[in-house]
DNA sequence: CCCAAGTCCTGGTTGC
DNA sequence: TGCAACCAGGACTTGG
């Protein structure tokens, strides 16, 4: 599933290939992926000619910076993959948008999705408004831990819903959630609002912290995540909670917990996350 | 048949 | 009473 870590390092391997390149056409475009009635030709007519100036990312939300003020979003949504590839390949299934840009060695930027919860978008003037709903980014945004306790107060939603909340901490998902919460010994089920200074502090840490280490390891390849040159990443090695119920916790020996907190299975430790 | 899960939407509840 | 904030749960998707 492709949460912050996942989406920032296809960032990072789009970023050092796309920018300075130009559009030049739209191969494949899905229309029902497209938000609201948006229409199909608008990408055919307005993304040619149009060279990336830059690659950003807020939560799991990637977005193209074009030129002429124009803004291309990307979401991977659960099974999204965007890859930078040859031209010549025939289109994969589940193919969704293929766009080529012009080069010495012409590159097909890609977006697969089995699934169809993925989308994009382009925008002129501003990037799409989705983001403007969204918190802080949960790795780089400017929260601190107080910051964090005060979007806490008071909540009695439990501590899992809260950080999968993307209005609160952006970029959190299913995965990094359970991991999360097993390294700061938390239960997903207690009331968000109920928990001390310390661990606030506790919980601010983990949360950069499994981030920051879901990005060393170059993202989860749980399911079908792969990178911007369609290699997977390494951190479900070191998963510890997510997927792991009835498997002896790794620091007390006790097996996992299973739960749905949030609509979401939740694995645990009901032992040593309090 | 159920499960996986990110985002959007709806409807009910709570509190000022 | 009115209204916003909050919270729970369903819809959507397709392969296992």
């Amino acid at each position: 599933m492709p949460e912050l870590p996942e989406v920032e390092t296809v960032r990072r391997g789009l970023l050092e290939r796309l920018p300075g390149r130009r559009f030049v056409e739209v191969e494949r475009v899905e229309p029902f992926m497209l938000p609201g009635g948006a229409e199909p030709g608008l990408l055919r007519e307005a993304l040619p000619g149009r060279l990336v100036e830059d690659v950003r990312r807020h939560g799991k939300f990637l977005t193209l910076v074009l030129s002429d003020d124009a803004y291309l979003m990307l979401h991977l949504g659960m099974t999204g993959q965007v890859t930078l590839t040859s031209s010549d390949a025939a289109l994969p299934k589940h193919g969704r948008f293929a766009f080529l840009l012009e080069g010495e060695q012409p590159r097909r930027l890609l977006f697969r999705d089995m699934r169809k919860f993925g989308g994009v978008e382009l925008t002129f003037g501003r990037p799409t408004r989705r983001l403007e709903g969204l918190g802080p980014d949960a790795l780089e945004g400017e929260w601190t831990h107080d910051g964090l306790g005060r979007m806490l107060a008071g909540r009695t939603t439990p501590l899992k819903a809260f950080l999968l909340d993307q209005r609160r901490l952006a970029g959190i998902g299913n995965i990094y959630a359970d991991e999360i919460l097993w390294a700061a010994q938390l239960s997903p089920l207690r009331p968000a609002g109920g928990l001390s200074e310390e661990e606030v502090v506790r919980l601010a840490a983990e949360i950069r912290g499994r981030l920051a280490e879901g990005v060393r390891l170059r993202g989860c390849s749980i399911s079908d995540f792969v990178d911007a040159e369609g290699r997977p990443g390494g951190f479900q090695q070191a998963l510890q909670a997510y997927g792991r119920q009835g498997e002896p916790c790794a620091r007390c020996g006790r097996p996992l917990n299973r739960a749905v907190v949030a609509g979401r299975g939740t694995a645990y430790c009901a032992a040593c996350q309090s």
